[in-house]
RNA sequence: CGGGGUGUAGCGCAGUUGGCUAGCGUACCUGCUUUGGGAGCAGGGGGUCCCUGGUUCGAGUCCAGGUACCCCGACCA
C-alpha cells in the first residue's frame, strides 16, 4: 500500500525512478545533478567494485590515486580532448570564503582568486599523463597498467539517477605501452573484461563493438565499447575501452628510450565503467513489482521471513532459521533472517520484492511441523515447499539458475529487438514501432551518420567486432557498404 | 538552454469564491487485539504552507519577481 510503483507500460521513466528511490537504492540530494547513493546501493557498488578489481588485478593492473583537481592548462594540451570535455565542467576560482557585508550569510572572497583555474576532473587522462611524463624514461618502465577507483564530475545538462549524474562513481584505467600493437592488444583485453563482468556478473548481454568517429571518446583513436539492451528497447553503453594512439603522449611528451636506445613516444589506453552500471542493471531485469538483482551482485542473496503466532513458534522458527542461515552463510551466501517484529509476513514480502532479493524463504509453524520450508524465487515468482533436508544445496542451485534464468531472459529479449533493416522505411518502422538495435548498411560517412540522427534520433551504437562483411546499400543514401552497423536509440 | 509540471507534517497529497483553529492518507509514539501476501481499533505528537515583496480588515489561496526540483528535448558515460 505506501509504495506503488508505477507500471513500465504507464511510465518507464517514473517506473525506473520508482525503482532507485523505492527500491532503496539512491535518492536525489540538495545539489543539482548528484545523488545520494543509499547504502542497499551502494553495497551493489561495492560488489561490482569487488569483482571488477579483483579481474584487473588479475590481469597485471594495480590501483593509484590521481588528484580530484586538474589545472585548467593541462585540459588544453590535448586538442580533441579539451574540445570534447570543455563545455561540462565544474571550475574552482577561489579558495576561501569570507562574511557578507551586509551581515547575511557567506561570500566568496574577491582577494582569495587562483592564479589558474582548477577544474574538477571529468576525466583523468591529463593529470595522469602529466605525471607518466615523470615516471617514464626506458623501456624498462614499460608497461605501466594502472587503475583508479574516484569519482568525476561532468555539468551535465539533464542529469538521471544513475544513468548520468552530475558526480559520478568509476573506475577508469590508464595504461602505457612501448608499441601499438601491445596498446591494442590491452584496449581489446579490458573490453573482454568488462564483456564478461556484464554478462557473467550483471546477467546482461552486451554486444561488443566499435564506435564511428562521431562516438569517439575525445582523444581517442579508436573508442571499443559494450552495448546492451534496455526494456524499453533503448541502448545502453555499459563500458568503453579506448585506444588512445600516442595522443596523450604527444600532448604531454612521454617519451621512453627503446633497447635500441632510440627515443620514441609511448602507446596508451584508457577504459572506465561507471555507476551507471547499476542503471542498466536495474532496467535490464526488474519488473512492475519492482528490483530484479542478479544473484552474484544482489547484496542480500536470501531473506528469511518468520510466521509466527506465538512467542513460542517464533522461538522454535528462530533457532531453525539460524541454523539455516548459518549453514547458507557457510557456503558464502548473504542471508537476511528478517524477525524483525515490526512488520508483518505480507510487508516484509513486499519489500523484498521491491528491493530485488533473488530467493525468499518463509517459515511457519506449519512449515516446522512439516520439516519444510517455502521457497519464493524473485525473478519467476515460483514458490515451492522443500524439506531441510539438503536445503543449502537447493539454494545454491537455485541462486544459479536464478543467475541463468535472467540472462537468458535478457538474451532472448536482445536478440529480438536486434532487426535489419534495408530500406529507410523499415528502418525508421522498427525505430519507431519494435524498438531495439537495427542492423543496417551505412556507407561510411559521418555526414550520413548525423543526418540520419537528426532524422530518427538513432545514433550507431556500434560496429560489431564480429560483424561479416556484406555488400549492400546504405539506408539513406543508396551509397554501397561492406557491412552492417547497428543503429539505436541510446541513453 | 527551449517546452511542460511541481514546491503545504518524514513521505504521498487535498485545500472551493480570499475568511476565522490548515486538513486527509501513510509513517511515527502509547495501549490492546493481530501475524501463511503491504493488519484492526482507540488515543497522541508533529507545520517557516519554497523565498521576497505587493494588494487586503484578513493571503496556503490573488498579483509581481525570484528560487529549487522533476519530466520531455538538444549535449553526454
Amino acid at each position: 500500500m505506501s509504495k506503488e510503483i508505477t507500471s513500465r507500460e504507464q511510465d518507464y521513466s517514473q517506473w525506473y525512478n520508482d525503482l532507485v528511490i523505492k527500491g532503496g537504492l539512491a535518492d536525489y540530494s540538495a545539489v543539482r545533478g548528484c545523488m545520494v547513493i543509499k547504502p542497499y546501493g551502494y553495497s551493489i557498488w561495492e560488489k561490482i567494485q569487488r569483482t571488477l578489481d579483483d579481474m584487473f588485478k588479475a590481469t597485471g593492473h594495480v590501483n593509484a590515486y590521481f588528484p580530484l583537481f586538474i589545472p585548467k592548462s593541462f585540459l588544453s594540451k590535448e586538442a580533441a580532448h579539451v574540445e570534447g570535455f570543455a563545455k561540462e565542467c565544474a571550475v574552482v576560482t577561489h579558495y576561501r570564503l569570507k562574511n557578507s557585508p551586509d551581515g547575511k550569510g557567506i561570500i566568496v572572497d574577491p582577494d582569495a582568486k587562483l592564479e589558474e583555474e582548477l577544474i574538477v576532473r571529468p576525466t583523468s587522462e591529463t593529470i595522469i599523463w602529466n605525471t607518466y611524463k615523470d615516471w617514464i624514461t626506458s623501456y624498462r618502465d614499460l608497461p605501466l597498467l594502472i587503475n583508479q577507483w574516484a569519482n568525476v564530475v561532468r555539468w551535465e545538462m539533464r542529469t538521471r539517477l544513475f544513468l548520468r549524474t552530475a558526480e559520478f562513481l568509476w573506475q577508469e584505467g590508464h595504461t602505457a605501452h612501448a608499441t601499438k600493437e601491445e596498446a591494442v592488444e590491452e584496449t581489446m583485453k579490458m573490453l573482454g573484461v568488462y564483456a564478461d563482468f556484464a554478462e557473467q556478473w550483471m546477467a546482461i548481454p552486451v554486444i561488443k563493438g566499435y564506435k564511428t568517429a562521431n562516438e569517439r571518446f575525445a582523444g581517442a583513436e579508436d573508442t571499443y565499447c559494450i552495448e546492451a539492451l534496455m526494456q524499453d528497447g533503448k541502448a545502453l553503453q555499459a563500458g568503453t575501452s579506448h585506444f588512445l594512439g600516442q595522443n596523450f603522449a604527444k600532448a604531454f611528451d612521454v617519451k621512453f628510450v627503446t633497447k635500441e636506445n632510440k627515443s620514441e613516444f609511448v602507446w596508451a589506453t584508457s577504459w572506465g565503467v561507471s555507476t551507471r552500471l547499476i542503471g542498466a542493471l536495474i532496467m535490464a531485469h526488474s519488473d512492475d513489482k519492482g528490483l530484479i538483482l542478479p544473484p552474484k551482485l544482489a547484496p542480500i542473496q536470501v531473506v528469511i521471513v518468520p510466521i509466527y503466532k506465538t512467542e513460542e513458534q517464533l522461538a522454535t522458527i528462530n533457532e531453525k532459521a539460524t541454523e539455516i542461515k548459518k549453514s547458507l552463510e557457510a557456503k558464502g551466501i548473504s542471508v537476511k533472517y528478517d524477525n524483525d517484529d515490526k512488520q508483518k509476513p505480507g510487508w516484509k514480502f513486499a519489500e523484498y520484492e521491491m528491493k530485488g532479493v533473488p530467493i525468499r524463504i518463509a517459515m511457519g509453524p506449519r512449515d516446522i511441523e512439516n520439516g519444510t520450508v517455502e521457497i519464493a524465487r524473485r525473478d519467476t515468482g515460483e514458490k515451492h515447499t522443500y524439506s531441510f533436508t539438503d536445503l543449502t544445496t537447493k539454494v545454491e542451485h537455485l541462486l544459479e539458475q536464478i543467475q541463468l534464468n535472467i540472462f537468458q531472459k535478457a538474451l532472448d529479449y536482445r536478440d529480438e529487438h536486434i532487426t535489419r533493416a534495408d530500406t529507410w522505411d523499415e528502418f525508421v518502422d522498427v525505430l519507431e514501432n519494435k524498438t531495439g538495435f537495427v542492423a543496417a548498411h551505412w556507407d561510411g560517412t559521418s555526414e550520413t551518420e548525423l543526418k540520419i540522427k537528426e532524422k530518427t534520433k538513432a545514433t550507431i551504437r556500434c560496429i560489431e567486432l564480429n560483424a561479416h562483411a556484406e555488400e549492400g546499400k546504405c539506408i539513406l543514401t543508396g551509397n554501397p557498404s561492406h557491412k552492417r552497423v547497428l543503429f539505436a536509440k541510446a541513453y
